[in-house]
DNA sequence: AATTATAATGCAATAATTTGCAGTTGCAAT
DNA sequence: ATTGCAACTGCAAATTATTGCATTATAATT
């Protein structure tokens, strides 16, 4: 991958802003700086970006996939399908459930921003089954 | 949920044909029987049914999201990258990640078709690193 | 500095998905 | 059977995402 200006700036504005933003959000940022830029052009950086690990892509249940720099310490996420919560959770036990699958499949897992949906207790408790 | 007639056309058709079926792949399997169908409420009766639980929605890698009736014996997909080999999983060890999670979080995952993008081990050995 | 190969971009067309709103239908309670 | 409510639907528009192809920028090689 070439470090091309479009990159660039993406990873700075992911690194600088808020975590989890949309491809429009980033794009629109982007213009605010280089007014030029093909919208195209921002989802394929994206893609590129995120095959190449620097980036994670997520669908976390809003309508649109959203992006985050990956640094150093990797996180997840639990999504409450009721009530929209998002809860952070480390990365410990996920990868451990990676290295199982590593060992008994020979595949190597690059996912590095896990979304999992589901029911907070909150949402349990007001309406139970 | 109601017994809308969309509901069970799609669901007969998830059971009857092969799974992983996009959207528009339904669409057009549903218009052959009930032609005045709107694409919308195709997206939407997916919808209602992914959140019921009877089927799930995934994003495979490919452009569009695809959908799978889930019958009695859950199960995931390893996806590699390069290649765009699809490795079936059974639910054991997803299952016993996702107890932790219950156990730790109080968070009842739901997610029933997971997907775990990463590298083959023909891919890593054709192209290590 | 000129050449070359490939990655990245712009542009426009297309595809996939979501949304607002008005109207219809299924279902339960009178 | 009638009523009333909420779920479901159709339609059109808007949003989000992908793709083909010609052009340009980058980095390595000569
Ligand atoms: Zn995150
Ligand atoms: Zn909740
Ligand atoms: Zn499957
Ligand atoms: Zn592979």
């Amino acid at each position: 991958m070439r470090a091309s200006s479009v990159n660039q700036i993406i990873l700075k504005t992911l690194e600088q802003d808020q975590s989890h933003l949309t491809a429009q959000q980033i794009y629109g940022r982007i213009r605010d700086n280089l007014p030029a830029v093909n919208q195209s052009t921002v989802y394929r950086a994206l893609e590129r970006l995120a095959h190449a690990g620097q980036v994670s892509v997520s669908d976390m249940g809003l309508g649109a996939a959203v992006y985050e720099a990956v640094g150093g310490e990797q996180h997840h996420h639990l999504v409450c399908q009721e009530c929209n919560q998002v809860i952070t959770i480390d990365d410990a036990a996920i990868q451990a459930l990676f290295n199982d699958i590593e060992r008994q499949h020979d595949f190597q897992v690059v996912t590095n921003h896990l979304i999992l949906f589901g029911r907070c207790s909150a949402c349990r408790e007001r309406m139970p089954e």
